[in-house]
DNA sequence: CTGCATCCATCCTGATACTG
DNA sequence: CAGTATCAGGATGGATGCAG
């Protein structure tokens, strides 16, 4: 029987545990890429309503109509938000999260809230790190 | 006053929410990429306990000595990891994690957590979409 | 309004070779 | 043993123009 921890199987030998490979490691690389969260937090505001494209964006400003597009294509991808297209002129399409998307925000939300917690520290230690790192020259 | 959803604080406007952009985008990021994690499960396999780079590697079989060493830098600089060099010869250097870093666990076992019980959801999605995809040509 | 195609600059990663 | 330097390839992301 293997063991695992943080959800990622692994055995043990003698020179100690080793990890095994295995999808998960995907879906963490895809969540952490640079808009899947924002965008899922946005979807996560109002998590029983679906979302027009122009609304997403215009909840991260920053965001190119590219990435946006894409950022949705894979979540829609991996089964996390739904899309729904309506043939009018003009077009409106509106993106919300499926039932496995929304089990999703708990798991989100103790993750951010640790981040919201500590990230001054991990500022503060960046700077200084890279203070000390300045004088060795 | 700024309200905030899954730590990332936005405000209210006529077209709805908007995210602020603020510093937890870089942690994500930090976390989010190829080996952070692996490496902080490896080194959460016994939290209290320094490990040596080599039993570190020798628990990501397929990272780089290159990428290992990056990654470890980047957590030491972030406050989550401990650097102990141990000036003999051969050299020995052990890396264990600090009590920030200790409290992430359980924020990172909530998420992998949910990736262990749906990745396998995920993937049959992803197959399912990408076989839509393939008709349609 | 929404989405795709293209081009291009940048970053990330791995392989290799070398040092204390 | 642990780390650094260098280089090349691919991946990523932004800007722009066009289309349904």
């Amino acid at each position: 029987m293997e063991k695992s921890i943080h959800g990622r199987p692994y055995i043990e030998t003698k020179k100690g545990p080793v990890l095994t490979p295995c999808a998960p490691n995907g879906v963490l690389a895809r969540l952490g890429d640079k808009w899947t969260i924002l965008v899922m937090s946005i979807l996560a505001l109002e998590p029983a309503r679906a979302l027009r494209f122009s609304e997403i964006r215009n909840g991260i400003p920053s965001i190119s109509q590219r990435m946006l597009t894409l950022t949705l294509r894979n979540l829609e991808r991996d089964g996390l938000v739904t899309r729904h297209y309506f043939a009018e002129v003009p077009p409106r399409v509106e993106y919300e999260l499926t039932p496995m998307g929304r089990t999703m925000l708990p798991a989100l939300e103790g993750f951010t809230g640790w981040i919201r917690d500590n990230w001054r520290a991990i500022e503060q230690s960046r700077q200084r790190f890279d203070a000390a790192g300045s004088d060795e020259i």
